[in-house]
DNA sequence: TAGATGTGTCGAAGCGCTTCAATAGCCCGT
DNA sequence: ACGGGCTATTGAAGCGCTTCGACACATCTA
């Protein structure tokens, strides 16, 4: 491997200068920047990684938490894990993927190691473990969703309340009145992820606002579990003429049973996802749906992130970023029957 | 941050011998790595990643090269992706994110600069751009997929030929003589990932053997897509009795189609799917199918970068390494009408 | 013209760890 | 009682880079 002081030797100058013309943090003349350059160019030389983190303490490597479960919202993951990959080398710096298996000991092993500068934490819980390891780390984070306490962290997440107050929105412009929710896996409101109740929150809200009513029931992915809640909701409320699906799983499920039980989308039921623009788009029928930007997301994190490492000071304060929903109108909304 | 050489002071013995308890190089009585380790925990000492892959040369870093384009067969990437993070955490390396928007340059640059000690490349082209690079770096390096060329490769992969032939088997078994494929999207063929054009070969190899007929077409993901080439299938060949679906995004809007036309499954036709398990399980009927075996792809690489890793006089011989294709039969597949 | 200022380059001191050769102490057989 | 063969431990030399202060020289100002 070609080394610093190989390509000093080569240019005839001092280690330090090449040192400089790679990171530019003195003036360098013309002539030199170049002569070291070629040489760089002509030995193919690379830094060496460890002697670089050793020297000036920095990684260059943003630590990315994955979920545990990898069972749910795998698309959404995995298209933030892809922004923020995409993002941080844009910004000169590499991605470390920890999975949840490691549990929040991997906060402390990851920052006390010096192996990644910042942290990057997807699926956060409303009480996640890993939060009091986050918060005394010297080091900073970034969370992609929203716990319960949010003092003293910057996170990163879709306006979920916001979201739901949209939907109904919506609807109740068209008309509707009875609105269904079909929400996220029992299991999802279980761990207390917080974005499913955010979401039922601004329903709700908008709903009592606007004098709709709402039935809501958790539901799984399964085209089973999903004819059982949709049978157990016309069952219930039979006037029901608009759904919002907040599970993506479920939506190929719902619409193809709302098909065979004759009920069209939209005349006879109007249907609003909230999901990745890519779901909304394939399906029997184009959704009308809020979709989740979670491009966005990774990006906004790894922006956050950089912006704390760089304000060195430690000036940048804690924030919470909530992006705003966007509607988009397509073919599975339609004004309510009278 | 605590040092080693503080960790030694506190503990009463030199620098070295902290760092021969921490590695397990040599020997080193009873007594004194108690005392070590006790100090160790008492101080809360990470070894410092940098200086440690400075000294060592070795960074316990793994680069995975994840795929260009995230459209297609995100469950499996992602499964695999974190079977590859869990079983390299366990085998005491960390995972480095690579996508594939930084090109070909990201093997030069991860290997140059010493960030990983090894990499591992999933959804590698026929011919992909890669693998000069690959071939001619001086750290190991395991491909998920299978290139044209595998000479001085060791690649991982499904045995997607004989997972082809195997489908027929099953068909071939119930008394079905006209097989449609429904394929992946003609992108992927275009592509040449090989994956699909192997299936497909073990599809038509086995069909003739057996005599049975086959039918092939390629197939976006979408409702619309799926509905075409099922018209198309049905239209040039109305006796098609099963339907081998290789495009996991086309299966839900297949089912819902076929139910739609009065087709009943399997009593009118049968269906084989090449998908994730969890796929084939939660649609409206179980489908048998032949799995992906996302997570034993992702282990087995790992194992197969650490057995190089550790075999450090470079005697371990590339090889190819194809999985087995499993059939589960579930209620997806019957007899053929006779 | 002398001093002040600024620009471009260099030397050297680490950063925190690994590892090798060397050493110190031990038990053994004779 | 002494050399030989162990084992457990140490000191010191780097690994390749960053960064700080120093320095040489050119340019400006009074």
């Amino acid at each position: 491997m070609v080394t610093l002081a190989e390509v000093a030797r080569h240019a005839g100058v001092s280690a330090s200068t090449v040192s400089y013309v790679l990171s530019g943090k003195r003036t360098i003349s013309a002539p030199t920047r170049e002569r070291v350059e070629r040489s760089i160019r002509e030995l193919g030389y690379h830094p060496n990684a460890g002697a670089r983190a050793l020297a000036s303490s920095r990684s260059n490597i943003i630590a990315l938490m994955m979920p545990l479960r990898t069972d749910m919202y795998v698309p959404v993951m995995m298209e933030i894990a892809i922004a923020v990959a995409t993002t941080a080398r844009e910004r000169g710096h590499d991605v470390l993927l920890l999975t949840g298996h490691e549990g929040p000991e991997a906060v402390r092993r990851v920052v006390g190691s010096g192996l990644a500068d910042a942290m990057i934490l997807m699926d956060v819980e409303l009480e996640d473990r890993r939060l009091p390891l986050v918060r005394e780390a010297p080091r900073p984070a970034v969370l992609i969703g929203l716990p319960a306490d949010t003092g003293e962290l910057t996170c990163v997440d879709l306006d979920f309340t916001a979201t739901g107050r949209l939907c109904v929105d919506h609807l109740a412009g068209l008309g509707h009145r009875d609105v269904a929710v079909v929400g996220e896996a029992a299991a999802v409101y279980e761990r207390r992820t917080g974005f499913a109740e955010r979401t039922l929150q601004g329903v709700r809200e908008r709903a009592t606002e606007l004098g709709a009513r709402v039935l809501h029931r958790p539901c799984e992915g399964s085209y089973e579990s999903v004819a059982g809640t949709l049978a157990r909701v016309f069952d219930e409320r039979p006037s029901t003429s608009a759904v919002i699906v907040q599970n993506e799983a479920a939506i190929g499920p719902l619409l193809g049973l709302l098909r065979q039980q004759g009920r069209a989308v939209p005349e006879d039921i109007s249907v609003v996802a909230v999901c990745p623009e890519q779901v909304a788009t394939s399906q029997s029928v184009a959704l009308t749906s809020v979709a989740i930007p979670a491009q966005e997301m990774g990006r906004r994190a790894v922006e956050l992130v950089m912006a704390k490492l760089d304000g060195a000071g430690g000036a940048v304060p804690a924030r919470v970023e909530l992006l705003p929903p966007r509607l988009t109108t397509r073919a599975s909304t339609g004004p309510a029957a009278r």
